[in-house]
RNA sequence: GGCCCGUUGGUCAAGUGGUUAAGACACCGCCCUUUCACGGCGGUAACAUGGGUUCGAGUCCCGUACGGGUCACCA
């Protein structure tokens, strides 16, 4: 055995520093869930001033999905969870991407051979499973378990096919700390001899999570609670090697509801859903950041940067968290009225010219008055679409008890107000304002009740994105002045 | 089924033996107002359950219920 090799391998890891790993299997998009995930690690590293890696595990080579890893790197980047190290930037302890890191796993699989911590299992994969049918929860115990070392040694240099399994104590009990659920110990005779190298000479995750988090010097091992109960096996692969034992860090699944994680196959929307839907990166990050963790106080609006500064792991919650939309399009809602006007501008306007196409509407004029009333950008072209053309409407629309108008005041109101505003000389706000507001006294009417059929008349639609003084100026007189004639037309037809 | 874990309002959650059990979203009401919105103010609503321990329990212990995870040559 050369011992050498190990010895190297074990003088590149990097030590006195908090180094966490991001590790996700390129299998599709990226899931809310996931993206938690690695912005907890991400911010493990960077509160401890420490390295954040990305590794990407493709042992699986049946699932692999093209371009996965491509969405991977782009969420990242697009969330500022930037990598110290991985495949694309390097480092000292690559290779970054785990089917080019099989050599490494063959020697270490020989040398828990030696060790003892496991053995060659040359059982066809079929036979494995038959023994189970009568109960399967059974534990299975594999008569390769006692294969004589040399006999084994023979049969795999005969070039028989084999899998390497780790060899678990049949008794006692195995406890590990996690950082968040406390000491957990599990009895040994309910966890199985699992695979650690598969028939094609790939390990399994079970392996390579091992190797690689202790090759690559990882400090904390942060990763979903479906590790939970693997764990033991883990350290009891640690402590066969000799190994330092990592800090764990699982993390409780975020769930569409109280029975079901958020999945692709019941419809929840991945990261990239989101985006499509309207919500800003920043939003997303800052609101799931808050989906099973608690900063303690108050506050709930965090820059990345400022989690950076504040996360702990003491924060996080053992329990599972429902994604709730809801709350997500109030972060996205405050997020955009937080927004410069210009930058509001720059980004609302591929929404805005879904609908708006008329170049004599002027943007700059009306997004400020979007703006605060924007939760999700995708809102946008429904909000104004009656600046291109005049819905249908009903003259219902006219009613509203509020400002106390109904189908016969409107009429009145709409009759009184076209004269007005036909001699309107220069058509802007202040003069439709002043024009409006000194009528409304004249009739002896609350300014609303003047207000809201102008505004019907005009926009066709009870929610509009400024009152009747904003919606008429920026129709422009000739428009307004069409649109209200046709309103008076509708309440005429009685 | 075995093992492991969890359980504070509809949702996210604070809370580490003594609190009137925070706060946020959503919802409702009021105010403001030129509509909706924004903003301001207020309100409804919770410790799964039964036993302990204790002067005192959301907080500690045990049981029960409910829920989740896991038991792959997937990660």
């Amino acid at each position: 055995m050369d011992m050498k090799y190990f010895e190297d391998m074990e003088a590149r890891i990097p030590r006195g520093e908090v180094r966490t790993r991001f590790a996700p299997s390129p299998t599709g998009y990226m899931h809310v869930g996931n993206l938690r995930t690695a912005l907890y690690t991400y911010l493990i590293a960077r509160k401890n001033g420490g390295k954040f890696i990305l590794r990407i595990e493709d042992t699986d080579q049946g699932r692999l999905v093209e371009g996965a890893t491509d969405v991977i790197y782009k969420t990242m980047r697009d969330c500022g969870l930037t990598h110290d190290e991985g495949p694309d930037v390097g480092g000292p302890v690559g290779p970054y991407i785990q089917t080019e890191r099989k050599p490494i796993y063959g020697k270490y699989a020989e040398l828990l051979l030696e060790k003892g911590g496991a053995y060659r299992c040359f059982c066809k994969k079929a036979e494995n499973e038959a023994e189970n049918e009568g109960d399967e929860h059974k534990k299975h115990i594999d008569p390769c378990r006692d294969i004589s070392r040399e006999e084994s040694d023979r049969r795999a240099a005969a070039g028989e096919p084999f899998v390497i399994r780790q060899r678990i104590p049949s008794e006692g009990m195995t406890t590990f700390h996690d950082e968040i659920f406390g000491d957990i110990t599990v009895p040994n005779d309910t966890l199985d001899d699992n695979v650690l190298i598969k028939s094609d000479g790939l390990p399994t995750y079970n392996f390579a999570n091992v190797i690689d988090d202790h090759l690559m010097g990882i400090t904390h091992v942060v990763r979903g609670s479906e590790y939970l109960a693997s764990s033991p096996k883990y350290n009891l692969l640690y402590e066969a090697f000799g190994w330092e034992i990592p800090k764990y860090v699982h993390c409780s699944p975020v769930m569409r509801d109280h029975h079901n994680k958020m999945s692709k196959r019941h419809g929840d929307p991945s990261y990239e859903d989101l985006l499509a839907q309207g919500y800003l990166t920043d939003a997303v990050v800052n609101y799931v950041a808050l989906l099973g963790w608690s900063p303690g106080g108050e506050q709930e609006i965090f820059s990345l940067s400022e989690l950076c500064e504040i996360f702990d792991i003491a924060g996080i919650s053992k329990s599972p968290a429902i994604f709730d939309i809801e709350k997500l399009t109030y972060f996205n809602a405050e997020y955009i009225k937080a927004m410069a006007p210009e930058k509001f501008i720059q980004i609302a306007q591929p929404f805005i010219r879904q609908s708006v196409k008329k170049e004599s509407i002027d943007i700059s004029a009306f997004a400020p008055l979007l703006q605060p009333r924007t939760e999700k950008l995708t809102d946008i072209p429904e909000k104004i679409d009656f600046f291109d053309a005049l819905p249908e409407y009903d003259k219902e629309l006219f009613t509203n008890k509020k400002s106390k108008t109904d189908s016969e005041i409107s009429l009145k109101m709409l009759q009184a107000a076209l004269p007005a505003m036909e001699s309107i000389s220069d058509w802007c706000d202040e003069q439709i304002h002043d024009c409006l507001i000194s009528l409304a006294e004249k009739l002896e009417v609350k300014n609303a009740t003047l207000m809201w059929p102008v505004r019907i008349a005009a926009a066709g639609k009870t929610v509009t994105p400024g009152g009747a003084v904003e919606i008429c100026s920026l129709l422009g007189k000739e428009e307004t002045l069409r649109r209200m004639k046709l309103g008076i037309e509708k309440l005429e037809r009685e």
